[in-house]
DNA sequence: AGCTAAGCGAGACGGTACGTCGTGTCTTATT
DNA sequence: AATAAGACACGACGTACCGTCTCGCTTAGCT
């Protein structure tokens, strides 16, 4: 036996939920992260601002639980015959996930409050979605090496700067940045 | 001569532009960004409001002016003799200002504001001092091959992502990344 | 017999009537009248908001039930042997009643909220416990002459007038009211 | 030289003062005192909340600034040839104030409040309209007996009790309750 | 004994006012 | 003309209570 919370009282509503997340998605795309207050959010799920403060802390939480899923099944790539393709395919999806999605919108505005608010900063420290997805390819692509943090920050570091610093995506060569990753990965002090 | 502004009037306070610059340092490590108020920076620089509004749009225009001269500074190396020593000592003074500088940490705010905000993002693109500092490094490692975006942020992005996803800057081993660096700009495709 | 209503169901809790009627006398004490709530009530009351709604419409509505009883008896004077004693004695009950009694920091609450509520003033209005007292007292000085509102408000209104207008009851003098009253009763126009 | 205060700043505006005022006098009728809000009175005045909460801390601070005036107006009668048509004169401009007039409705809600509420005790005790216009009234009837609280108390409270317990006040027969003051006032111990 | 129905405690629901704070603008007197 | 001071209209903050609703659980009278 487990469920045993509350023994009374009118169980959490599920449309409410979900209204609240569709309209963080929706608020997100329309204002910006900025602009994204609790009470906009309550308006636009057409819910009470204590219904929203009940079950979230922080508009970061919320946006949190609103884009994590999306994250990470668009960072999830198909297996491919080479490696070369494989992490060319896993830095695009990266790229498009970063600067098209509006996952990856929501994902951007939670680092980058991270940077300020150690709340923020534990919150998405709770699921790495960009780190497991990574490290999900590299253990495919070489199985006998476990990736640790530093494979990882260089697959990701470079597609990530160039985003976050405000590059255009379309000039980035992935397929440069695979090569040049795949070959440290053989080469490495032995 | 030179002083060819308006013929009458009170000319602008020095003391006070640099009160409030050195309020905005302070609060940032007080308060952290998302609490950095101009109210705030009036109040603790002793400074009327609107003196604040007068020369400086938003916070993200003080904080700018307050730490973009300490940034070019802190991230400027001295020449040494090899490109191993030179880019590895390139790394550490990245990583210990994005980790540990104050201005590093404006720096942050300010990238993490321009996310969702394109009037910071084209503030902090007028000076784009990580990628200058990269440039000019490279460009003294090998004078022959101009520093390009894509070799500036194969050199930046995995201490970048590190710091930015929160990670230990201890833990990171910038020199294995600089010797990983250096092996990708010796084999590039011929 | 008589008992026609809902054929099943579970009578009503005598307990959780009087856990209420109680929680609101502790409360008007402890809180005062503006910051009694319905929910503040079925708190102390421990019982479910909705059974306190299902039985009073308003705070109003159960602090009438609650002390509607006690400002009967206390307004109750014993029968005196001259008509002087027995105003003064009525007076003195009724400043006693208004000024320091529980029951009457109830009814002026109500009486108060009545002067912008509709709905209190016809509460308050189904059982006139002050006149009624008054009625009682005067129909007893003077069976020959029925007591008419206009007595009742020069009886009751001088000492009415000096509670609510904040003064100190302890220096009324009520003997010399009740001498005054009486006066103006043996000497009224033939 | 006595305007020594604030020697900067924006000196306060009239206008706003004034229509914080008018709009509290126009929703008094409106929508009663229970549903006056420190929020609607500041939208109805076209000013921001907080221009309400620097100058005012209750609404009942904002009533009573808003209807004081009125009521000493209202309550001053003009002197009579006999003392009977003077007490009647008063009491009729009693009456009148306290169950018609708007300013009248606005003291009714503040002594309510007051039953239940130090600060509004304190409040209405700075200046007691109420006392101070029978105290002028007493004083010109018989100069050489200075009006006491008990005279007082015993010429208002009749036609105070009546109004505040919800009677018609057309049914007051004030000439009567002159009358009857008068004749105490003529016999008292000598 | 089983059924039906209303009352019960609990607590989530959509709303709205609270009093505070920061916004960017404005209006003073002073320098 | 720039300054310090501070009032202005505006609107988000997070909290509290409103009155309603939906739960599972009594607790009775009526088959």
């Amino acid at each position: 036996m487990i469920e045993l919370k509350g023994r009374g009282g009118r169980p959490r509503s599920e449309q409410a939920r979900e209204a609240v997340l569709h309209a963080v998605d929706d608020l997100l795309l329309e204002v910006g992260y900025a602009a994204l207050t609790m009470k906009g959010i309550a308006m636009r799920a057409g819910v009470g601002r204590q219904t929203v403060y009940r079950w979230w802390s922080t508009k970061a939480e919320v946006l949190f639980e609103a884009c994590v899923d999306d994250a990470e099944e668009e960072l999830a790539v198909a297996p491919t015959r080479t490696p070369l393709a494989e992490i060319t395919s896993y830095l695009d999806a990266l790229v498009r996930f970063l600067a098209h999605s509006p996952a990856g919108a929501g994902y951007r505005a939670l680092l980058a409050a991270a940077q300020h608010d150690p709340a923020v900063k534990q919150l998405i420290a709770t699921k790495d979605v960009l780190s497991a997805s990574a490290s999900a390819v590299l253990n495919r692509v070489d199985p006998a090496r476990p990736a640790d943090d530093q494979a990882i920050a260089r697959l990701i570091g470079p597609a990530f700067f160039w985003i976050m610093s405000g590059r255009d995506p379309a000039q980035l060569d992935t397929h440069e940045l695979a090569r040049s990753f795949l070959q440290d990965l053989g080469s490495e002090v032995p």
